[in-house]
DNA sequence: CTTTGTTTGTGAATGTGAGCACAAATACCA
DNA sequence: TGGTATTTGTGCTCACATTCACAAACAAAG
């Protein structure tokens, strides 16, 4: 295929596809055709071969995809071969509750640190990790935490994101309802639980 | 204008156009143009003007829009003008966290009831509601109850989901990682928060 | 009442992604 | 070796979404 821009729609599903890959290989199974993987995901097969097409031909006509080799590619592509490490900044409920989600280790994605600012909080731990004061934001750097998940109140939110943008946080996962501006260009991927829950009447 | 069909990403951000149209209500803001509505949510304001202007024309030229009217108008549109009950399943951590939220309820969204299969987990309260044991689906129906968090780990989302259709459901977040298959079609939204933190690294 | 400055509402243009259909490649069997 | 059944990779078309550009509507001031 000649050199097209990604669509980001694909780079959003290709975690998806990775998810199914690894399960597959717990299965023991060693080739799967699109037709298969999208009646599994709730796709169409164009879909995930297109998708995974963007990136080389990493099928066999006649067969299918490598489960293997397929998985450790679209790892690959998502920089997910090594450990990232994130930093949660606000250990209130939610932020405690994704600590302890075991999802995010499947993904390489580690959990490195937890940062809140009250006094109460701070030197307490969730599971295996020390909850630190706000302020150990400019260690994060030199600590190699390049991600962040902010869960803090909304007030604090604008905040605390041009401080992560100053400790040279990369990537930010928003759970905060509001829109954030960042002092530099850095990608953010919003997550708003009420507007979704809010949108679902809608459709009834 | 003609007659179109509404785009559901019109319908995915009328949600955040409503919490800003609440939130400016509270600055004692009477009216606010398109322009500076788009400043604030990151958007641009030709955006704003066409998703309004799907559902009438309720903002005045040289004006802007009137905070009050148009607040009211979102809410009657997404079905938020009148309480919407919801049911969680699962009462882990993460939909612990969900109860204890505070952003609900400015949509008007309640969780009414919280159900749960351990049976160590059943009877206690969170908040000031009690978890009562799953069996109690059933029940949902009569209670008035058509919205659903699902917050179950991924091996019972799919069994759930069929008993949840069964009895009524009509809409439902899916907080688990994987596809689900409903007898009846049903609206369902997908939040994945390992694969979209699993998304970032690639845009480093 | 006219002029000037805003701001909405919307047709048209542009951009982006999804789905179809089919050639090319492979496996398997007789 | 030839024939049949699969399945990938991809050009093309269609559908959907965003953005532009401008006429129409309104406010305010002189």
């Amino acid at each position: 295929m000649k050199y097209r821009k990604i669509p980001d729609e694909t780079i959003r599903r290709l975690p998806m596809y990775l998810r199914a890959f690894s399960l597959l290989r717990t299965e023991a199974t060693e080739t799967i055709s699109s037709r298969q993987l999208a009646q599994r995901l709730g796709l169409n097969s164009p879909q995930i071969r297109k998708d995974l097409s963007y990136f080389g031909a990493f099928g066999t006509r006649g067969v299918g995809y490598p489960v293997e080799a397929t998985a450790r590619r679209i790892r690959q592509i998502l920089k997910l071969n090594k450990v990232q490490k994130a930093v949660l900044i606000g250990a209130g409920r939610l932020g405690t509750a994704l600590v302890a989600y075991p999802g995010f280790s499947s993904f390489n994605l580690d959990i490195a640190a937890v940062l809140d600012n009250d006094p109460k909080k701070i030197g307490k731990k969730i599971g295996p990790i020390k909850i630190e004061n706000t302020d150990r934001i400019s260690t994060l750097k030199k600590r190699d935490i390049r991600l962040a998940i902010l869960a803090v109140p909304a007030e604090a939110a604008q905040k605390t994101t041009e401080n992560l943008v100053k400790a040279g946080i990369r990537g930010i996962l928003n759970l905060s309802p509001c829109h954030l501006k960042p002092a530099r260009p850095v990608k953010i991927i919003d997550i708003d639980l009420a507007s979704q829950l809010g949108i679902l009447p809608y459709y009834m």
